[in-house]
DNA sequence: TACAATTCAATTGTACACAATTTAATTTAG
DNA sequence: CTAAATTAAATTGTGTACAATTGAATTGTA
């Protein structure tokens, strides 16, 4: 009766949606004690990494508009992980950057990628193998006309 | 300077958020004609395979609690797409279930899944494979105590 | 049978996500 | 040089997500 590819198992959209969800609740706890949730955890790892950002340099990195940044930025900044200025060359611009005790968290996060990976029951290949099929599923978006 | 797993490059967990957000972008110019998000048309793909289902049933099969479920569903019954009715041998139990709205809904569906799929630059193959990974990923999340 | 424990939805409060609009600053064209 | 076009963030409004709590119905058990 149901017409076959609308079954939620062919789909591969839906278990993208499900597991994205399931691998965040397990960031959860662990995060928990950084205070900070999953998206802010990916800005904090942006900034490890490359210093300082403006608002779109990170929004392009992590694919997200200021809508969602602007906020979250601005209550990363309560927290002192972050501190937002205005950039004296071009004043549109707003430069984000570590505060000492964003940077310091570094050291704290750096268990976590394992303590994830210990809870996945995919092997090493496999986790290879599906962040190759992930990141070739994003590539012809990143250069979206 | 960074430490190796903390990239963002390293982590199957981002690719997995950003592919996630990706696919949804893809789907909502197309789901728009039908009226829907793409959470709400995943309401609609379990009950159209489904018939009806209680509202925990239907958490249990997308993953999501009353908390996103019940002003979700509040929604697609203003839209007619859905009823929802207390049932009558549990008085806890809400059941949900499809309008003519909704039924009719699923002809107009049918040709949503290849246009997505014309989208991505995957193979057949590497779709079965990303699948398989996820699927595999979920699993013991399901039994999880 | 009573009543404590459990179960199911709904509610409350916080935090994304994103389209669309607005505001201010900068660039570009005339 | 200046008005129009463009750009970067911020803002507004809607819709998920989800933890935690609440309230009503049902179950289990003494």
């Amino acid at each position: 009766m149901t017409i076959e590819g609308l079954k939620l198992d062919n789909q591969v959209c839906f278990p993208l949606y499900a597991a994205t969800r399931e691998i965040t609740k397990r960031y959860r706890p662990i995060l928990k004690e950084l205070g900070v949730t999953y998206p802010q955890y990916l800005v904090l790892m942006v900034l490890w990494e490359s210093g300082q950002l403006s608002v779109k340099e990170m929004g392009a990195r992590l694919h997200l508009d200021s809508g969602t940044l602007t906020p979250m930025l601005k209550r990363m900044e309560q927290q002192k992980l972050v501190d937002r200025r205005r950039s004296g060359e071009d004043e549109r611009v707003v430069v984000v950057e570590l505060t000492a005790k964003g940077k310091e968290a570094e050291t704290v996060a750096e268990c976590i990628p394992e303590q994830i990976l210990a809870q996945t029951n995919l092997t090493e290949a496999e986790m290879v193998e599906l962040r190759r099929l992930l990141n070739k599923m994003l590539e012809p978006m990143d250069e979206t006309e």
